[in-house]
DNA sequence: CGTCTCCAGGTTTTT
DNA sequence: CCTGGAGACG
């Protein structure tokens, strides 16, 4: 079994009453918790009374296969997953109780724009001076009680309202009615809330400091009375503030559990003494937070090493360059690298440099499969065909490929969707239908072909058998290629993206065909994929490779060596979160931190020294965080490799220079 | 009335 | 650099 320290056993051993870990970065939480598990599994504890709650899929996923693999049995009913997956277990046996239909859709950023843009539309907004984006924030705050109507934002309350009510028309739900719905459910309706509490009895609160109002509420709900619940996070590690995480929640769960246990796991185990001493220093600079400092009996690490790069190209070259180097020295593996950003665009210069220099990498987060293009609109089809109340996805589709339902059509529906208050694939059936329709038969015709292609693969798909096929006979029906191939000039770029959309057919077919999915159907299959806006990666397939990823999504995970590219003014800490706000400085420096700690061995930082942003290059200055660093822990990298320390002093003084501009 | 073309504007982080 | 929207055209 793993060993583990005094403090970590404390963690592991008591189980009963509520326990609050504060585990500072790399101090073993994950062993922790997958002790504390097993642990109790061990004594008999059963698996479906246990609900272990974490982040992300990622983390949900590598938990639970971990568990297995150490307890080598097989735990079906055991609960690990992610607060809205938990949300959506819920509403898919409880949601009719508000009066949704069970096959409700889940909307996501882009869908529930859509929605708003429609919505403004229908009440005749000024579309101007509208950012849909901003919108869909203030509705998440206002949804979430994190922020209350004000004089400004006031105007668009009949908007919101009116935002609401379409999302029920339309029997979807968006992000925030994942933890929101549940927690309706279990007020009005005690009972159910009940069967709840009797089923789980053990919980576990994963990056608590991340959890935001209504998912605590969501847990504490479930937890109280039986108080068995252990909630791990750290502090200095919360870098989720825009979206609801609240780590006074610490505070709230003291005073709600108040006859907690807590335990302090201070030991760092992943990093060298130089990486933690100035992952230390910089987030001592932070006043808000619990003191702590993190130690380490890993002494004579390497420095730490930053590099300035002329630009974002050579910054990528560099990066592949020492990759190779260091392989060639050392005996570790691609996997054991990453490359960690600020943003989803810096990884392209990056992706350029490493497929040039042919090294096997990955990237998660960014752009991911589900939300390209043409596999959001054949998915469009899938949500249709599942919810035909679903007016956002309609929309997307009823005149794609073109079939001459355009915008007039589509305002004449909408009239009569509105008269009858029902949604617009009705308010079409019902103008096929109707004798004294305002259609021209044309359109009418058209319409009734459209109409017929929903329902006949209703049919085909509700069946639950062969859905991979039917949907591959239904993008071949519509002749997404031929659509493909007028909307893309170049050949490669339709061929690419109708493989994308083959690929979603493998993927439909692979999810029925998996023994793992008890009940395969299509709702169940769509739900899963609006959850998991990341490609997972298939286990089976190469894992071998160099992680190219954004530091929010590297949270919780660990590289030997780490490379954190475009340390620079303006990008860390980002000038958009600055504008935002001054005082997200502290999140933002929070945000290099867990970039930094992330790092077991190697640590490198680069900073260009100009940028091309937008089309245009750039001048720019290295991060202000590194100020936060002291000198005597990262010695200058010369970009050619070895650097003699003429050229250190004149770089570094460079560096020091650059600072007072 | 639908479609095609061209141009401007916007690009933090994620379930 | 890519999307979405406005306006011309058929």
């Amino acid at each position: 079994m793993i060993k583990l320290n005094d403090e970590q056993l404390k963690a592991v051993n008591n189980i009963n009453g509520p326990m609050l870990v504060l585990a500072g970065a790399g101090s073993g939480k994950t062993r922790v918790i997958i002790s504390r598990i097993i642990n109790m599994l061990k004594k008999g504890i059963s698996q479906s009374s246990i609900l272990a709650l974490t982040f992300t899929n990622k983390a949900a996923n590598e938990m639970s296969t971990r568990i297995k693999q150490i307890y080598k049995k097989k735990l079906p009913k055991l609960t690990i997953c992610t607060f809205h997956s938990f949300g959506v277990k819920i509403l898919k046996n409880e949601i009719d109780k508000l009066g949704y239909k069970k096959n409700f859709c889940i909307y996501d950023t882009t869908d529930k724009q859509s929605l708003i843009k429609e919505t403004a539309k229908e009440l005749e907004y000024k579309l101007e001076e509208m950012n849909y984006y901003n919108m869909s924030y203030l509705f998440s705050q206002i949804k979430t009680n994190r922020v209350e109507w004000d004089p400004f934002t006031e105007q668009y309350k009949k908007l919101f309202v009116e935002y609401q009510h379409n999302l029920k028309v339309y029997n979807s739900v968006d992000f925030d009615d994942l933890i929101l719905l549940p927690i309706k459910i279990f007020t009005e309706h005690p009972d159910v809330l009940k069967k709840y509490k009797d089923r789980y009895k053990y919980f576990l609160v994963d990056e608590f400091q991340d959890t935001s109002e209504i998912q605590y509420h969501l847990i504490k709900s479930l937890a109280e009375d039986c108080r068995n619940i252990c909630a791990v996070g750290d502090d200095d590690q919360s870098i989720y503030s825009w979206r609801g995480a609240c780590f006074d929640n610490i505070i709230n769960f003291e005073i709600d559990f108040n006859e907690f246990k807590e335990v302090r796991l201070e030991q760092n185990y992943r990093s060298t003494d130089k990486i933690l001493l100035a992952a230390n220093e910089l987030i001592s600079k932070n006043q808000n937070r619990k003191p702590k400092k993190l130690w380490t009996n890993k002494n004579k690490g390497e420095l730490l090493k930053i590099i300035l790069p002329e630009n974002e190209k050579h910054e990528g070259q560099i990066i592949a360059e020492r990759v190779k180097s260091i392989l060639m020295k050392n005996k570790i593996l691609y996997k054991d690298f990453g490359i960690l950003v600020r943003a989803n665009s810096l990884t392209r210069s990056i992706e350029e440099a490493l497929l040039t220099e042919n090294l096997p990498y990955k990237v998660s987060g960014g752009m991911s499969f589900f939300q390209r293009k043409e596999v959001k609109d054949i998915v469009a089809y899938l949500r249709v065909i599942a919810n035909p109340d679903d007016d956002v996805n309609l929309l997307r589709i009823i005149n794609l490929p073109h079939r001459g339902l355009g915008k007039k059509t589509i305002e004449q529906l909408t009239i009569i969707a509105r008269k009858k208050s029902c949604s617009l694939f009705s308010s079409a059936t019902a103008a096929v239908l109707a004798s004294d329709s305002p259609l021209s038969n044309k359109i009418t015709q058209a319409l009734d072909e459209f109409v017929s292609l929903i329902n006949y693969y209703r049919t085909k798909m509700l069946s639950g058998k062969g859905m991979g096929k039917s949907l591959l006979s239904l993008i071949e029906h519509i002749d997404y290629w031929a659509y493909l191939l007028s909307e893309y000039k170049k050949a490669n770029v339709a061929k690419w993206k109708y493989m994308n959309t083959e690929n979603l057919v493998n993927s439909l077919a692979e999810y029925e065909k998996d023994p793992d999915n008890l009940n395969p159907n299509l709702f169940e299959y769509l739900n899963r994929i609006s959850l998991f806006s990341r490609e997972e990666n298939d286990e089976n397939k190469n894992n071998d490779r160099i992680n190219l990823m954004t530091i929010h999504s590297a949270k919780g995970l660990e590289f030997n060596t780490v490379f954190i590219a475009g340390v620079e003014k303006d990008i860390i800490p980002h000038a958009r979160s600055l504008e935002e706000n001054e005082n997200n400085i502290e999140e933002e420096r929070r945000l290099f931190y867990v970039a930094i700690t992330r790092a077991k061995k190697r640590l490198y930082i680069l900073s260009c020294k100009s940028r091309n942003k937008r089309g245009k290059v750039e001048e720019t200055l290295p991060s202000q965080f590194l100020e936060d660093i002291p000198d005597n822990l990262f010695e200058f990298i010369d970009t050619d490799d070895v650097m003699t320390s003429e050229d250190a002093v004149s770089s570094f003084g460079q560096l020091k220079d650059m600072f007072k501009k």
